[in-house]
DNA sequence: CATGAATGAGAATTCATTCAT
DNA sequence: GATGAATGAATTCTCATTCAT
């Protein structure tokens, strides 16, 4: 719970809530314009402080581009998080259904953050560790190898298989927001029960 | 035949060979250092040219990009159609198979068009309208619900869940090179499988 | 006695143990940095108190450093008085040679000091009075002129040449300490003798 | 001759002056503000162009202070050579006392030349090796030994103790134009000859 | 008294673009 | 056609200083 702890000062109180003004209209510019395209000046003038404030919650701009990064991972784990504990017994190959579903359906609801955890990149970047969603998805495909639900396959193979599914529609979803898609939630149970159908026993 | 037209005199063939070595360096360029991360005057430099001969061939830094993007679309759909048409009488479900693979295929083998075809973005862009690949696709799709092959669905629910799929691997290999992934071929083949197998009759 | 008024309360010693710490923070930082590479807010971090707090001290920057020069001014002053004092009655050639050792000995024991008194400068600065150390040293080679020590020479020119000496052997030894220098005491030995000895009857 | 070659196009011959205005008004303004105290820009206004256009011919501030430094000794260098080879054949001890007066003349008439090789100093400087101008004091002084001139003493401790009195009246004389100096050629004369008298056999 | 949030001026540097040669 | 000098706007970031708390 990094932070979340009370703040009991109007001083501290008012820190955070800037802190978090400036998170936001980041998040905006940097999904609106890329990494290149904000300026940390254009970017305080929205938030309508100085731009050295900027600098007295953030060191420089890879930070608050880092930090907004590392939110969107954390929100995104969090969402799956919830949706499994909240499932915990049943049918697991429902469940992956389930959970694929709700990957495509938190990536278009925070746009944002999706586009942070997998598409974003600034230049000295390149992030390439299994992220906590992946690792959840895995040992649900786990358990459904082990239960004998899916047939035969690598646990890695099929568990990225189902990742490379979702994350295609959801990304189309957002990069290409004025493609003449077909009806939305057809579409993302087509491509789910597509890619879980492939799997089965 | 995009301005192909023969070129006779030396100048001219000199002419379109800068400008094919400036597309060639601009390409790698955008693809490893982004759209501002690319100057001219470097560009130039790596080119072996003045950086004001750029400007003899391209309007602005944006004319040169836009340029290379309709490229891409161009090269994704000739590799498309070139399939497309080597195995013409075949079994459309197979070809839509083939299809696929081939998609994925091209993009990792080139993968600094496939960015520029459905990854990168510039400031204020927004592509919206259906590429050759996907009516291509679409048509092929068609093609396998006249027959009766695929189960009654929407076409272009179908195209598009094809489209996610295979977008969704292809686009996930090129920007997380370094994620411990499974064998590729395998990983392809279970990602496209599915994605077919999920529309059979 | 500058300020050394005693002081009573614990308020007042507090004030002023601080008010030391900021100087000789200041002193070190500004012999390693220069003037401008100095930053109020890394001194004070420094320091271990707020960058306010120093503005409760000393009025801006320059007036901080314009005290550590009038300090380090005091102080040589102050070494030199020492000397000339505990000598009293000595041979005054002898004394001469004792205070041009004395000189060098003090730049180089005390060489942040002897920088802010001759050698750095600030952004329009320019003193030009002469100082007390000089004072000290002229009245003592005017003795020696009076004692017919030294041959008739004009009393400023003897002690300029005799200042200009020790100096250069002085500010050399702490601006280029990479230099591969003689042995020091024979080389400070060197220069003081024969600037002495040029002035013998 | 480093770019002194003739310079036959105008072209050439137009950047070759701004190049030197440039560092014209670099050196004043480093003299008379210090390294941290010149801004490009400012130093652009006065020269009458553009900022940008300052780094076309130095890459960064540093690159400029560093050639003015260069520039310096060579010139010192330069100006110690032409002495010593007019009179080559003369009086090694004379040729000293020259050289000495030389040297501190030098700097009198190009107090910005002198202050950039020995008095200013940037950040992440420290230069420490001999340069011409002492090499060649040091080879008249073996000279001066050789001949049993001066008396036995070491050949670096001589030389460096005659360089640190003639620095040292130069340097005070530049730093200190305000002090009440006796009549500057007397006491340069009383400064060099006491210098040498000191070593005499 | 002491703090530290906030400001705004100003620094170095880069870069797309223009245009005289 | 080709060159490269020149511009001027824009960028990131630092810092002395002020002032409400």
């Amino acid at each position: 719970m990094r932070g979340q702890a009370k703040l009991h000062t109007p001083r501290e109180r008012y820190r955070e809530v800037l802190r978090q003004a400036i998170l936001d209209a980041a998040r905006e510019a940097f999904v609106r314009d890329g990494y290149e395209g904000v300026s940390m000046r254009g970017l305080a003038e929205r938030i309508g402080c100085s731009h050295g404030n900027l600098y007295l919650h953030f060191k420089d701009k890879e930070a608050l581009f880092d930090c907004l990064v590392e939110e969107s991972f954390d929100r995104l784990g969090e969402g799956m998080r919830r949706l499994s504990e909240s499932e915990r017994g049943r049918d697991p190959v429902e469940l992956v259904r389930k959970m694929g579903r709700a990957y495509v359906k938190f990536g278009l609801a925070n746009p944002s953050v999706y586009e942070f955890a997998f598409l974003l990149r600034r230049p000295g970047q390149g992030a390439g560790k299994p992220h906590v969603a992946y690792k959840r998805l895995r040992s649900l495909v786990r358990r459904c190898l082990d239960e004998k639900r899916f047939r035969r396959v690598d646990v890695d193979a099929a568990s990225q298989a189902l990742w490379a599914a979702v994350h295609g529609i959801t990304s189309l979803l957002i990069l290409r927001p004025a493609f003449p898609w077909a009806d939305r939630n057809k579409l993302i149970s087509q491509v789910v029960d597509a890619a879980v159908d492939g799997l089965l026993a």
